[in-house]
DNA sequence: TCCTTATTGATAATGATTGTCAATATGGAT
DNA sequence: ATCCATATTGACAATCATTATCAATAAGGA
């Protein structure tokens, strides 16, 4: 009985077209510049509901703000995020996904959830703070 | 001319104590329930400092909160805890610190750093929780 | 002991996130 | 197409961790 109200699509689709990781913030922010009327509160909602259903991916920010981003592969992945501009690739970690179940297991913890974030300088800013 | 106060002692003696990730909060609820009058101000400015001075680490639990515990191995490491009761277990990772690397690298990414860490409910915590 | 000033702590302020609840809109049933 | 039960919304209040204030205190060198 999920309903389909055009929030929901208003959500996805800023979502989709930004590409980068975004807080609720400021995507409500940019719905409203752009016109909308949606509710902060929706946005809130609508982008747990995207993490819940894995259409979605969030992250922490240093700071503690909650961060999401429109993933483009299915399922459970992980992320190489330049510190520098943000910019974002997704990336499988089968190795560590055994890893942590199996070092949560031998030390008798159970459901398991585990952080696996790799942060750098991407290529582009590599090369722009080395010149 | 950083001086020496009872203040800074006492978060460091019951960080090194517990042993385990505490919030602020609970470290500074403790004290009190132990009498002491620290102010939750300055038990938030202690681990803040302790932390640059590399004699604490922090990280941020599943729900944003900042924990902190006194770390007692020196070099680079990872952490189980139980999201629960806070308890912790040192755990290395050969292998994810090498998968990080090569991750990075096959994307072009310079200076990686990552961040690993795995939540779940202690063996004493499942125990009570599945009674 | 004196004095400069780093440190403290009660309190207010900030800011993200969540809860409330009456009003609204969706989608299946009639 | 019309009804209707209820999922969803959004303005607003409430929560909660963390930070900023700032007058009072205390560390430690002179
Ligand atoms: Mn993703
Ligand atoms: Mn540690
Ligand atoms: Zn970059
Ligand atoms: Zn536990």
């Amino acid at each position: 009985m999920k309903r389909n109200t055009w929030q929901r699509e208003a959500v996805k689709t800023a979502l989709s077209e930004r590409g980068d990781f975004v807080s609720a913030q400021r995507l409500h922010a940019d719905l409203k510049q752009a016109g909308s009327t949606i509710g902060l509160a929706t946005v809130y909602r609508t982008l747990t509901d995207l993490v819940s259903a894995d259409e979605a991916d969030a992250l922490q920010s240093p700071d503690g703000e909650n961060l999401y981003r429109a993933c483009s592969s299915e399922g459970h992945h992980h992320h190489l995020i330049c510190r520098n501009c943000g910019h974002t690739e997704e990336i499988s970690a089968e190795a560590v996904e055994a890893w942590a179940a199996t070092v949560a297991a031998e030390h008798g913890f159970t459901q398991p959830r585990h952080v696996v974030d790799v942060f750098g300088l991407c290529a582009t800013c590599s090369a722009a703070t080395s010149a």
